[in-house]
RNA sequence: GGCCCCAUCGUCUAGUGGUUAGGACAUCGGCCUCUCACGCCGGUAACGUGGAUUCGACUUCCACUGGGGUCACCA
């Protein structure tokens, strides 16, 4: 077995799409599961739609994942450089290649005669697709201009039929009368996508391409040009794509697409992971994977060739499945910043906020859930009105009164002898649990839901429990009753 | 329209000639219960159509239908 050498190649166009992630993330998976090299490459010959602050986007949201990269920006490596824009004098050399070898020509035709022919193509009413054919292929000379622009063609082969097995979808056959002259480099010597590319794979040693699907229209030229430069053509793996739910191309109207989103949304790179992966691939009936399990158990063999659709459910059941299998620690560390976004300073290791863990765990998904759900414990109540009107209400004042004071005897104070104590009392007094429950609730959390009553009691402590059961009270007594 | 890809529950999928077609999410019941979750138990639900091959097709082949991709000096 050789040496595996992949790479993931995004252009940065404003965030890193998700369906970007899983073909990124399959290259990832099958390096590090032989130990082979992940490169990063950007691909930012598309000057109207490249930014910085894009590339800056790739970065940290491949570094977020923790898909890290062995070659490429930022890490260095001895192919690069690795952002296409600085790669224009390798374009030029390996152009300038085949245009000696007869593989390639200068075109000086203009984007005017381009879709003049373009027009009358579609005028002949023709049921083929458009094929520019260049005058300029089987012509010597140039024109007088010395200045006249022109671009780069590939003389592409018109005969024969171009094949390939792909690792996922099989065998595949092109006729090359389907090929046309393509072009590889643009006036300005920046190439296009299939040049730049075959190029860059070729220099930076790419032993398996792996890619969307929607790449499989360019593989037959890719290889061509390959076999043109006598080079040995790579392995090809074409990935199926992730579809919105009603069958489009996922994009921003279906749903979050950018990866940062999912990390402001409180969602877990493993999650993200995982999800991503067993969309489109599958081990057996296994549902949740670590990291290490997806980079032990992935295989090409198990990479579905249809396209999967985007559930946005499913994907927020893996994550709180992995949110539950983090320690209270690393949950702890993981809500910090999202209480923070609520107002609430605490630091990771807060005596109170590793306490509610436990409690919280099982009701959140994500870990804005987890903020949300542990805020009352660090400051005053804010009541929800539904709960408040429906039961802190002057028929349940005495209660909360009587409770306080059941309560305060409690020693140690843990939600064991808070518990035998509470319900034995209910029991002496005929009082269902049920009836002092929600107002009790209301009155220490501000809402409706929340962990067990004596949980949060646990939490909370003596004093506060106390102190808020009796607000409560004093609340419910004040609040006018309807009048009949 | 040309070329290319694809086709099992609503969704993601298991399945490689003989299965009561399995799992997961979702959904619907029920249990648990101080609320909400979690958890547990159970239900509904799929091989697009037509041919061919075969003793036998979800599985192989062909056609059709349907879906997707692509036809750029975008990637």
């Amino acid at each position: 077995m050789s040496e595996v050498r992949v790479r993931f190649a995004p252009s940065p166009t404003g965030y890193l799409h998700i369906g970007g992630v899983r073909t990124a993330l399959y290259s990832w998976l099958w390096a590090r599961q032989h130990e082979g090299t992940f490169i990063l490459r950007i691909e930012d010959t598309d000057r109207e739609r490249s930014t910085e602050e894009s590339i800056e986007i790739v970065l940290e949201s491949m570094r977020w994942l923790g898909l890290d990269w062995d070659e490429g920006p930022g890490v260095g490596g001895d192919r690069g450089p690795y952002v296409q824009s600085e790669r224009l004098a390798i374009y030029a050399e390996y152009a300038g290649k085949l245009i000696e070898s007869g593989h390639a020509y200068r075109c000086y035709a203009t984007k005017e005669q381009i879709a003049a022919a373009r027009e009358a193509h579609q005028k002949t009413g023709t049921k083929d697709g458009f094929r520019f054919e260049s005058p300029w292929r089987d012509r010597s000379d140039a024109p007088e201009d010395p200045n006249a622009r022109y671009v780069i063609r590939f003389r592409a082969p018109h005969e024969g039929t171009t094949s390939w097995v792909d690792q996922v979808k099989g065998t595949i056959d092109i006729l090359n009368s389907t090929q046309q002259d393509f072009i590889l480099l643009r006036p300005d010597g920046m190439p296009l996508y299939n040049f730049g590319c075959v190029i860059d794979d070729l220099t930076m040693g790419v032993t398996l391409v792996g890619r969307g699907d929607d790449h499989m229209i360019n593989t037959a030229p890719q290889i061509l040009l390959y076999e043109a430069l006598g080079a040995r053509v790579p392995t090809f793996a074409h990935m199926p794509m992730v579809l919105a739910p009603n069958g489009e191309k996922l994009s921003k109207r279906h749903a979050a697409v950018g990866v940062l989103e999912y990390r402001d949304m409180g969602y877990l790179p493993d999650a993200i992971l995982n999800y991503l992966a067993r969309l489109g691939w599958s081990h057996g009936d296994q549902e949740i994977f670590t990291r290490g399990e997806l980079i032990e158990k992935f295989s090409w063999d198990h990479v579905g060739s249809t396209a999967g659709r985007y559930d946005a459910k499913k994907f927020l059941y893996v994550q709180a499945e992995h949110l539950r299998m983090l320690s209270d620690e690393d949950i702890a560390r993981w809500t910090v910043p999202f209480l923070a976004k609520i107002g609430i300073e605490v630091q990771a290791d807060d005596p109170v906020l590793l306490k509610t863990i436990p409690y919280v765990r099982p009701r959140a998904e994500t870990f804005i859930d987890v903020a949300a759900a542990v805020d009352y414990f660090f400051r005053d109540v804010e009541f929800d009105a539904k709960g408040k009107r429906k039961f802190l209400v002057p028929g349940n004042a005495q209660a909360l009164v009587r409770l306080a004071d059941v309560v305060e005897a409690v020693e140690p104070f843990t939600k064991e002898p808070l518990d035998a104590t509470v319900k034995a009392w209910l029991e002496e007094n005929e009082i269902p649990m049920k009836v002092v429950a929600q107002p009790a609730r209301v009155a220490m959390t501000g809402r409706t839901r929340s962990p067990g009553l004596f949980e949060v009691m646990e939490v909370l402590g003596k004093e506060k429990t106390l102190a808020r059961l009796r607000a409560g009270a004093e609340i419910a007594a004040a609040t006018e009753t309807p009048s009949a």
